[in-house]
RNA sequence: GGUCCGAUGGCCGAGUGGCUAGGCUCAGCUCUGCAAAAGCUGCUACAGCGGUUCGAAUCCGCUUCGGACCUCCA
């Protein structure tokens, strides 16, 4: 495709993205509640709206990226009786809900910047925006759509819908949704079971409260994102993203909420979810205690992992499926991305090193270049952009073996397009531990650059005991020695 | 129960009317003192059953199996 197409979770089509404001783009996530510590499934989302945003700067376009982190209002359990997350895990490790969300916070942070996912343009909380909340709530209530009980304020679903469209992004129907709908307790406040709490109120046993029209309480969870989101992005905006598991009740009730505001029918432009990571099948979730943490896998220390992995490995694998599909997390798919990683580096380096031929060229560099866009414009198809860097390996390796002939501008177009594709757009970093070492490590270096020049002395004279002793501690020791025609050279890893 | 999505070779995973995706694994060969790396070659699949079509992994129907959401979840 020669212009990029997404996706789009509200239309369930592919459709060309033509921006509001070009070259302004506005793109929404849904980030973190920060109650406890992220696990892998919750960095497949963030990465994919990396690419996103990483492609959409790559275009050209200067992106406003919103990723909020949820620090109230999300409750445990049940509707209605579900206590305040954040509150609760303070509570129970006898914190200040702020604590809790400056650790999980700086945790979240912390794993962001190992995956080399991006820090978003903003990243507002849900607890500075109370006043902002406040005033939707007042506005909603002055539309008609919400109204108040025994100090807290829910969303009138049912009244919303007479007047706009509620459902479409899920598909769901009012009058399915109740049948549905699992019977509560009866002590519910609302009126209608599909209505949702805009405020809560709180009793002095609440950790976390503010004074309101309505007396003292908290938001509800959906309502921060149609806050924030409006007030960074405007009351309309190009993409809004988040996880699968999110569609519903999540942004139904954001897109109502700011309906019932504004009463703009449509808030954004592109709704974009992430599919969900699995293992063995099954969704990766805290509930189903098959989640990962970042530390587990790197470490390699969990039950289900044979060794640990590094960040660049997990996430070239996870690029190696589309984000629209769920995606399955294993010990033989995690080696075979290991592997295949380590070759695309490996051609990386040679890249760097290549000298241009003298023949015909054989290869048309242009044209490659513009394989890589094709593969992103069609939706991010970033399993596509590796098989077509994979084809730009086998010229690689090619060129180097002789076997393909390429000039200096092929050579040079072919740096920029890895580059480009590879650093900037996948974000995959050269780790430090693989690639070439030869005097860019120090002491280090220069003590294996020095072993190894005895090992090729020993080479010389045929003395293949001294060379294999010499290989085989390296290698126990992680270091690998490789013989070409050109001498011997060593690469960690 | 309702809604939706999926089932691709030994494994992972794209594709979606005709043209070998790609990665990993495995086997053989070239190179190499032996390896490794790299290159070449081979292994050619689309859950099952019907239908549409000159032609279907791709469209339609049914069946089986799996998953997600419907309750907090990225």
């Amino acid at each position: 495709m020669d212009s990029l197409h997404i996706s789009n979770s509200l239309t369930r089509q592919k459709e060309k993205f033509e921006p509001l404001n070009p070259p302004f783009v506005g793109m929404y996530v849904c980030g973190p509640t920060v109650y406890s510590n992220v696990h892998l499934g919750n960095v497949r989302t963030f990465l994919t709206f990396d690419i996103v945003y990483r492609y959409l700067q790559h275009l050209g376009y200067k992106v406003r990226y919103v990723r909020n982190i949820t620090d109230v209002g999300h409750l445990t359990g049940d509707t209605d009786d579900g206590e305040d997350k954040i509150g609760k895990k303070a509570r129970l490790e006898n914190l200040e809900p702020m604590e809790v969300v400056q650790k999980y916070t700086n945790d979240f942070h912390d794993v962001m910047d190992v995956f080399n996912i991006l820090r978003p343009s903003i990243e507002p909380t849900a607890t500075g925006h109370i006043v902002e909340q406040i005033e939707a709530i007042q506005k909603i209530i002055d539309n008609g759509y919400a109204y108040e009980v025994n100090g807290s304020v829910y969303f009138s679903v049912r009244t919303f819908s007479d007047d706009h469209p509620y459902g479409e992004l899920s598909g769901r129907k009012i009058d399915e949704l109740m049948n549905n709908t699992r019977d509560l307790d009866g002590q519910s406040e609302k009126r209608d079971p599909l209505d949702f709490a805009l405020w809560k109120a709180a009793d002095a046993s609440h950790l976390m409260q503010w004074p309101s029209p309505w007396g003292r309480g908290f938001p509800g969870w959906h309502l921060e994102c149609s806050v924030m989101s409006t007030k960074y992005l405007g009351e309309k905006f190009d993409i809004h993203g988040g996880g699968m598991d999110l569609k519903f009740p999540h942004h139904e009730c954001e897109i109502a909420q700011n309906v019932g505001v504004t009463g703009c029918d449509c808030p954004v432009n592109y709704w974009m979810h992430g599919n969900m990571l699995t293992v063995n099948g099954r969704k990766m979730a805290k509930s189903e205690g098959n989640g990962f943490t970042p530390d587990e896998l790197i470490t390699g220390n969990h039950k289900l992992l044979d060794k640990g992995y590094s960040a660049m490995t997990v996430r070239f694998f996870m690029l190696m499926g589309h984000y629209a599909s769920t995606l399955d997390f294993s010990n033989e798919a995690l080696q075979a991305a290991e592997k295949g990683l380590s070759k695309l580096e490996k051609a990386v380096d040679t890249l760097a090193k290549l000298t241009p031929s003298s023949g015909e060229a054989s290869f048309d560099a242009k044209e490659f270049g513009a394989k890589c866009a094709a593969a992103m414009n069609d939706d991010f198809n970033t399993p596509i952009l590796i098989a077509t860097l994979f084809e730009g390996v086998k010229i690689i390796n090619g060129a180097a073996a002789g076997l393909v002939a390429l000039t200096a501008e092929d050579i040079a177009s072919l740096q920029d397009t890895f580059h480009a594709y590879l650093r900037e757009v996948l974000g995959i970093q050269a780790e430090k531990n693989i690639g070439e070492g030869g005097g860019n490590e120090g002491e280090t270096g220069a003590l294996l650059d020095l072993i190894v020049d005895i090992r090729t002395q020993a080479k010389a004279n045929k003395e293949w005991g001294t060379a294999d002793k010499i290989r085989d501690v390296l290698a126990a020791h992680g270091i690998t020695i490789q013989d070409g025609k050109d001498g011997s050279s060593w690469t960690r890893g």
